[in-house]
DNA sequence: TGACTTGTTCAAAT
DNA sequence: GATTTGAACAAGTC
């Protein structure tokens, strides 16, 4: 599922590919996805522009815009990009596909059609609006330890809500907490100032080992819980078993035994 | 067949 | 008013 990580290897892949050529057509499948906008202005507004330069916050992708604005993509959980000639590889479906006057097409496709798609001004102005908290790769662990040191809900539940920190999801917040021995179940105001900074620096750990290998999970195997996701498995750390729970209202894996709850 | 999955939002409860 | 909880959304997989 597309976490900070995935969404981070998404703006690489457009910046490598699809910076500095002039769109000559869009087409978009549904209007499901959009966002305080229609398609008649997505293709307005994409037509005959060209992306510049892109930017990531959270699990939101900018993809700015020449003339004016940017294009942002939310991936939900199936979100997807290919940059391909349309004429080599027919793929399947597509929400929004963008076709360059070089002849090749980025294409935006999302099965389950939870992501999002919009055009936004400012990016600030977006984040504030909307509420987001800071990046997780970039928040300070003193910003860390502030907006979480009062929160009376679950720790992994705070690490996943956006509004709080974005960019943690439901899979990587099991292996955060997992890495610091910390029950994704303790409230977070229960946490001393001395774990919260510990769960801060595993956190960008993690995020910048997995955005290092381009968040390829075949890689980040020696992080428990995030790829091995099944009750009962034989904790690598002290052979105890995995549970399962459902906590802040998403499957959670961690390990009784050796995961505190404070 | 239907239960289960996820990121996000919204409405309701505290 | 701020915070928290839980349902809802969609559609693919098992």
């Amino acid at each position: 599922m597309p976490e900070l990580p995935e969404v981070e290897s998404f703006r690489n892949y457009v910046a490598d590919t699809s910076l500095g050529q002039t769109i000559s057509s869009t087409r978009l499948s549904t209007a499901q996805m959009l966002w305080n906008t229609s398609a008649q202005e997505i293709n307005e507004a994409l037509r005959n522009n060209v992306f510049t330069s892109t930017f990531r916050h959270g699990k939101f992708l900018f993809i700015k815009l020449k003339q004016r604005g940017h294009l942002m993509l939310h991936f939900g959980m199936t979100g997807d990009l290919l940059y391909y000639k349309p004429d080599v590889l027919h793929p399947k479906a597509y929400v929004l596909l963008i076709r360059f006057s070089n002849g090749n097409a980025l294409l935006f496709s999302d099965s389950r059609m939870l992501g999002k798609i919009a055009l936004v001004d400012d990016i600030e102005t977006f984040i504030k609006e909307r509420g987001y908290g800071p990046d997780a790769l970039t928040i300070s662990k003193k910003e860390f330890i502030n907006l979480l040191r009062k929160r009376r809900i679950a720790i992994k539940t705070a690490l996943m809500n956006q509004k709080i920190i974005a960019g943690v999801g439901n899979e990587f917040s099991d292996a955060i907490l997992f890495q610091c021995k910390v029950h994704p179940l303790s409230p977070a105001n229960h946490l001393t100032e001395g774990q919260l900074a510990i769960i801060h620096h595993a956190m960008l750990k993690i995020l910048q080992e997995a955005v290092h290998v381009n968040a390829d999970r075949k890689k980040l195997d020696h992080y428990f819980l995030l790829n091995k996701r099944k009750a009962g498995l034989p904790c690598v750390r002290c052979r105890g078993k995995t549970a399962f729970k459902t906590i802040g209202g998403r499957s959670s894996y961690f390990c009784p035994d050796c995961q505190q709850l404070y």
